[in-house]
Formats: structure tokens, C-alpha cells, sequence
DNA sequence: TTGACATATTCCTATATGGGAATATATTAA
DNA sequence: TTAATATATTCCCATATAGGAATATGTCAA
């Protein structure tokens, strides 16, 4: 067996940079597909492309205005990933408290 | 070119399901690699690969104990995930919001 | 040393890319 | 209609799986 398609969930999905590249530019506005090409600097049928795959997921929306076709975040389609990252979120604390603590000790050692 | 490597970081490493499976797993406590095996209902080769590729980007740490090879999470490599997605995270509150002013809206229509 | 147990690695194969190049489709303007 | 613009799709290819089967490696017990 192959991996898992990148259309078969978010967390595929988001695997490749370039489509989180895409997201982040799309988080502060709806954009049409050439100005993702301008601003990405990657050539137009790859933006297409990565831009079918959020589209698969959910990660992104699209209406056509004219010619161009207007995509935007749909941010609740990030929310799972979210979430399963935030069930570590009680462990990597407590990690980081015993890092500082350890840090504090050898800054301060025992007379 | 082909799709980046599970090795190549987190986000690559996490887009298997099963590899998810394993961190929720490891995630209440420090396990060999048969207590995975049995738990997840795996081939032994397989986790073996698994948490090859989880300790290759860091999502795992492993120590032996005699015969066996202990895994635990290294939860604070999540944290990249976890900072990513959080950055959607005012979007879709208010996507939520939203959608939660229209259900009202429609619950108590204007007279 | 020998055998048993625990884990890792190798080999194989079907499958899914992601990018480049070329082309198709859709929409508007002239 | 024809041309121009905007976007999507197709084709090709090198690459990276994930799982199954077989095997290798490492460690302990007798």
C-alpha cells in the first residue's frame, strides 16, 4: 500500500509546505488564483493543483467573479488538527517546566 | 518530484493515521514495542517502521531496557502543528460565530 | 554455546504523488 | 466570431511510500 492520499484528510493535506504556504496567505484574505501565483511565486497549474487538494479537504472555498475564481480559508476545516495537537498540549508544558526548572538549578547551584 | 518524505518533519510524519494512533497511544505513558503491537493490532514490522519514522523527526524517544526498547513522546515536536493551526484559530471562532448568530436568527424570526 | 525472545531491516510491489510542459476550458472584450 | 485573459486538466516521470514476507540483529537465559 501507498501512502495515503493528500485529499484523504487535513492532516494529508497540510503535509505539503507549499498548500500551508497557500492557507497562510489566504488566512488574511479571499484571493483570486493569479494573485496566490504572484505572491507564491510558483508556476499557475501547481496553484491549481494544491488548491484542488484544500478544496477536497475543505480547507478552502471558491466562487467564480468573472474569469477568476475567488478562494478563501475555511478555518474550521483546521480545527481537528487543532485539537489532536492539543491533547500533547498538557504533556510539552510539563516538559517545558522541568526544562526551566533544570535551567534554574544550574543557574543557581547548591552551596 | 514526489511527495516530501514522512521524514522531513512533523506535519509529513503525523499524515499516517496508524502513526497518529501510536503517539495517542504513547501518549499516557512510555511503552515497548510489543505493548504497541498488541494495543494497535499491528504487524511488529510495521510500528517498527512507524516509530522509525516518529523518532526520525522527533515525535519520539527510545531507550533500552534489556530485550526491549522503550518509546515515549517527545510531545514538545507537536508544538509546530499545534502553533500552526492555532493561527486559524480567530478565524474560525468567527465562523462560528456566525453561524451560531443565523441558527438564532432563524430560531426567533422578526415579527 | 545454544535457544528463545524482542525488535529492526531488507526486499518487493502497488499506489500516490508534485512539478514541468502542453493543452483544454471558461469568460469577457473587441 | 475572434482574440485575450484566467484557470483547470492531462500527460509524463522521478520518487517515496506502507504493508507483507522473510530475515537479520541484539539481548538474555540455560
Amino acid at each position: 500500500m501507498a501512502r495515503a492520499a493528500t485529499t484523504s484528510d487535513a492532516f494529508n493535506a497540510v503535509a505539503e509546505p507549499r498548500r500551508r504556504d497557500i492557507l497562510n496567505y489566504l488566512a488574511m484574505q479571499e484571493r483570486s488564483v493569479s494573485e496566490i501565483v504572484d505572491a507564491m511565486e510558483m508556476e499557475q497549474p501547481s496553484v491549481s493543483k494544491h488548491l484542488k487538494v484544500l478544496q477536497g479537504v475543505g480547507l478552502v472555498e471558491v466562487r467564480r467573479e468573472g474569469r477568476q475564481m475567488l478562494y478563501k480559508v475555511n478555518a474550521i476545516a483546521i480545527r481537528p488538527l487543532h485539537e489532536w495537537a492539543s491533547t500533547f498540549e498538557r504533556l510539552w508544558k510539563h516538559q517545558l517546566l522541568r526544562i526551566k526548572e533544570r535551567a534554574e538549578a544550574n543557574a543557581a547551584p547548591k552551596q
